[in-house]
DNA sequence: GCAAGGTC
């Protein structure tokens, strides 16, 4: 016990390292409150937690906390997994001794899949995969692992998660809990935060636990869906297609998309052409050559080089004819060579690569291995300060032990204020970057020189700038200048641990007056690399994809090259980084909890289905690019070609909220309308046989809701229909046409309905069982928000179709020439229930009685605009139909004008409200004018609501249709029928 | 047969 108050007031004093929530504000003088550094709320009836069970992220991890918790004393004994042993040993937690039992998982839990039938290939239309269900499942490979928590947890109170601290970690963290808690609902669980496997940081990760964060976890969820989806459904389609058209060349291919592959294919093809395009061009330059004794002294031309010939060989001529060099300038000045900046991920990639020609890949590995043994810090960082929490005095200390750069480390901590990093700019506020974390010179191979690498970066990066003294000698020949200049280096400093970065001493004796031999003209050409070299590229010729050169240079394959043309054609920047780049960043937000994980998912597979289909529609672009490369592209017979186009979505489907689409039958040709949703949502619309063709049209209903609702082009068999009626029509499917729904016999209107009349999907008749409700399955995090229902038409559907325009003569069009809108005059009134036409669009100001087409005559309705202004807004919904609404949507209250005048005593409806409140809304209570009617149902055709709706017609009265001319009104309300000075509103 | 990210 006194060695654990001991450790804790220790751990306080100030070196906890970033990324550690420091819970315990008292945890500096905490000797006396060992109880307080936990959060106290955080662990119920802790007395009774006798066995807790930890889980890392993979063995090794597991292997090397035991190790330092138990002091070396554990016992090791068998999982299910023969990867992932158990660990057992006694560990002091909360003031008490409890059993721990350590073991791991590999990586990932669980994965991401399509639901049934899904996953097959041939099962949907790409596009679909963008609304498909997604389910979570427990692979193959690791089921033993979960058999193994499901049995240990059992016995546990409560669950420590101990894997990595970064996105994923977290994230495979609430695998571990989903896992556990299914066994065992009631399990406490914490998290360990810690940046290194060593026995300081583990200590304090135990001596901070805090909870899992969900947010972090859910970027991952997003990260995860997305890349399922856009993988798929792009791998697909173009694999699909691709095999098809180049039978010969990718006959077996297997050509796949990701949204991180393709931008770095992206980024190759740019490069490579970058150089290809490269033209190399010939230079010309005048070299000085000074020579004393044993050396030779180069002087560099002021002007550097010249393209043209002749201009370098006059001046070189003059030069020639007195050639004799006068020093102009001798100037010496201090100089200083940086050491490196502490080391992130990125620049240990870079540096490994470079100095010990170790690829990326290979370095992480292999940086991988020396964290979990305990010889570095966590290798994945963002970060290149380090902390000032963080004591870097034990860390250099630790390297004296070296024989090889011990002494350079003494130096460091004997160097005037000790170690003192330099510092960058870049924190991800979780990781310190990487340093040597204990000392080690029994490594071997690949393994000790990236060590060796990490404890020089690190000692050179605390020790001090290299100095030196560099002389710049500036000479004049024939007016031409040249210049050259020396370094002495006076302090080596961090050079002397750091053999990769390079400084050297270049002298020459400072002679003046002396005859410098000019030599001849240069002749030298810009170059590219080496990747132009001919060789190279006759070797890719044959390879498909990406190729490395004997030099280890990246080359694109014919396949590459095509992809990334044909995609950078369609106009997308799909080759570029940046779309994923906007998913990183919001992703980042997801897990600061700044934005909803929903709705960027949400966001986000919208953004890409948009690329998907607009790439399937032009995926010509991509056969012409490829086909410089694989040949001449085949055509493909038209059924085929049909099979591969996406189908639009006609509505929202109102019993799950996804897209309805139209789909052909298996048998015959006919289409019906399905939810993509199915098979967990069966809602669709079998059309009966009377119906011969169905198609999307563009137009959109303007009352069915959730807009946009399409309407469809419809085609009956003869002598299905009331003879009056057009065999060919736009008719609208979303309720408000009541013949259509009656004629269609559209079930699926109805709430719990699924499916409609005859057919029969061609996998099964599907029953007419209620659908499942929104969105939720056995997912536990549902691939799609609950969307709202349909809502009850806002009013009774007309009584006759809309008709076509193009159809017959009994069209009816407003003035913008679109088929007009049948309403109903809802208000009370003498034409209550009458119906009328008017402009679809709201914007004409066409009117016309349904049941007198000729009383007004085909001048007014079919020629000059009325001029009709935007009535007031009336009914908005079911629920108070027949009142009238102000233009805040409350119900208008009527009253009298009391003024003396032409209107006293009449009735107006207004705004209740009171008069600083008031929305300015008016109305006669004895107009019933129809073109108000005609807005009802919140279309408010003007589009800026309120204030235009004062503007009243006299014309639009009950009794009188509108006329063409507009009457006067008043200068206040704009009403006609009184004056500013009878104004009531006055 | 698809992704990307863990891990072996």
């Amino acid at each position: 016990m006194l060695v654990h108050l001991l450790r804790r007031s220790v751990l306080g004093s100030g070196i906890l390292g970033i990324g550690v929530k420091r819970r315990c504000s008292c945890a500096l003088q905490s000797v006396g409150c060992p109880d307080k550094a936990q959060p106290a709320d955080m662990i119920r009836n802790r007395a009774q937690i006798k066995r807790v069970l930890c889980v890392a992220e993979k063995n090794d991890a597991a292997k090397g906390i035991s190790d330092i918790m138990s002091n070396g004393r554990f016992r090791r004994r068998e999982g299910m997994s023969k990867f992932n042993k158990i660990y057992e040993y006694e560990y002091h937690l909360f003031g008490q001794n409890v059993t721990v039992l350590m073991t791991s998982v590999s990586g990932h839990l669980l994965g991401l899949e399509f639901k049934t039938p899904f996953q097959k290939w041939h099962s949907c239309s790409p596009v679909l995969l963008f609304d498909a269900e997604v389910e979570k499942y427990c692979p193959e490979n690791m089921v033993q692992i979960k058999r193994t928590l499901e049995k240990e947890v059992k016995q546990c109170q409560l669950l420590i998660i101990w894997t990595d601290c970064d996105r994923e970690g977290e994230n495979i963290g609430f695998e571990i809990i989903d896992v556990c808690k299914a066994v065992k609902p009631n399990i406490q669980v914490l998290r360990a935060k810690f940046s290194e496997i060593t026995p300081n940081s583990i200590r304090r990760a135990c001596d901070t636990l805090s909870e899992p964060d969900s947010k972090v976890s859910d970027a991952v969820d997003v990260r995860q869906e997305l890349d399922l989806r856009i993988g798929a459904s792009f791998t697909r389609f173009q694999t699909l297609r691709l095999q098809k058209i180049f039978p010969e060349s990718l006959a077996n291919q297997l050509i796949s998309y990701g949204s991180c592959q393709f931008p770095t294919l992206g980024f190759v093809v740019e490069r490579f052409k970058a150089i290809q395009s490269f033209i190399p061009e010939t230079f010309y330059k005048i070299k000085v050559l000074h020579e004393v004794e044993e050396d030779t002294v180069e002087f560099s031309w002021k002007r550097n080089r010249l393209f043209n010939h002749t201009a370098c060989l006059v001046l070189y001529q003059i030069c020639m004819e007195d050639p004799i060099a006068t020093v102009t300038s001798v100037t010496s000045k201090p100089k200083s060579k940086w050491r490196p900046l502490p080391l992130d991920t990125v620049e240990m990639e870079k540096l490994a690569s470079r100095k010990l020609r170790i690829s990326a890949k290979e370095t992480m590995k292999i940086a991988e291995k020396l964290y979990t043994r305990g010889f570095i810090s966590y290798p994945r960082t963002e970060t290149n300060i380090f902390p000032p929490n963080l004591a870097l005095g034990p860390l250099v200390e630790e390297q004296t032990q070296s024989s090889v750069w011990g002494a350079f480390a003494q130096r460091v901590l004997e160097q005037p204020g000790g170690p003192n990093p330099r510092q960058g700019k870049k924190s991800d506020q979780a990781h310190p970057p990487i340093h040597p974390t204990k000392h080690s010179s029994s490594l071997q191979g690949n393994e000790g020189r990236l060590y060796e690498f990490i404890v020089r970066h690190f000692l050179a990066c605390v020790s001090q700038d290299a100095l030196g003294q560099e002389t710049v000698v500036d000479v004049d020949i024939a007016q031409e200048k040249f210049s050259t200049s020396g370094l002495m280096i006076t302090a080596r400093n961090y050079l002397d641990v750091y053999p990769y970065d390079r400084w050297t001493t270049k002298v020459f004796s400072r002679t003046t007056g002396v005859k410098y031999k000019l030599i001849d003209i240069e002749r030298g050409c810009v170059t590219g690399t080496d990747a132009t070299h001919a060789e190279h590229i006759e070797t890719i010729k044959s390879r498909m994809y990406v190729g490395l050169t004997s030099d280890q240079r990246f080359l694109p394959g014919e396949l590459g090259m095509g992809l990334v043309e044909g995609y950078n054609s369609m106009g997308y920047e799909m080759s570029k980084p940046n779309l994923r780049a906007e998913l990183e960043a919001d992703l980042k937000l997801v897990s600061e909890g700044r934005k909803d994980k929903w709705s960027v998912l949400q966001h986000h597979i919208q953004k890409y289905k948009t690329v998907f289909i607009e790439s399937v529609h032009k995926a010509k672009k991509l056969d012409e690019a490829l086909s410089p490369y694989l040949g001449a592209a085949q055509e493909i017979p038209e059924e085929q070609q049909q099979d591969m186009e996406i189908p639009l979505p006609i509505r929202k489907c109102p019993h799950c909220g996804r897209d309805m689409v139209l789909k052909k039958k298996r048998e015959g040709n006919g289409k019906y309308l399905t939810c993509v949703g199915y098979p967990a949502c069966k809602t669709a619309v079998w059309f009966p046989d009377m119906v011969l063709e169905v198609s999307r049209d563009q137009s959109i209903c303007p009352t069915c809701r959730p807009a946009p609702v399409h309407m469809l082009k419809l085609k009956f068999r003869r002598g299905s229909l009331p003879p009056m009626m057009p065999l060919e029509f736009v008719g609208c499917i979303g309720g408000c046409d009541e013949t259509l729904r009656e004629v269609l016999d559209l079930k699926y209107l109805r709430a719990g309905g699924s499916g409609g009349s005859g057919g029969g999907r061609g996998d099964g008749p599907h029953p007419p069982a209620p659908p499942p409700p929104t969105a939720p399955s056995s997912n536990a995090r549902p691939s799609l928000p609950p969307v709202p229902t349909v809502v009850p038409q806002p009013q009774p559907p007309p009584r006759a179709l809309s008709v076509s325009a193009s159809s017959d003569s009994n069209t009816i069009v407003c003035n913008c020439g679109q088929q007009a809108l049948l309403l109903t005059v809802r208000k009370d009134g003498p034409n209550q229930g009458r119906q009328f036409y008017k402009c679809n669009g709201g914007t004409c100001g066409f009117f016309l009685w349904a049941d007198q087409p000729g009383q007004q005559g085909a001048s007014q309705s079919w020629g000059a605009p009325l001029q009709v202004s935007q009535p007031p807004r009336t009914t908005v919904n079911s629920a108070n139909a027949g009142q009238t609404m102000c233009h805040c949507n409350e119900t208008a209250v009527t009253r009298t004008v009391q003024k003396d005048g032409p209107n006293k005593g009449r009735m107006f409806h207004t705004c209740g409200k009171s008069r600083e409140q008031q929305c300015g809304f008016f109305q006669w209570a004895d107009e019933n004018t129809p073109p108000s009617g005609a807005f009802d149902g919140g279309y408010n055709g003007g589009g800026n609501g309120g204030r235009q709706a004062r503007r009243i017609t006299g014309a639009a009265t009950a009794d009188k249709p509108p006329a063409a001319k507009r009457p006067r009104t008043c200068g206040i309300c704009h009403t006609p029928g009184h004056t500013r000075a009878t104004c009531p509103q006055r």
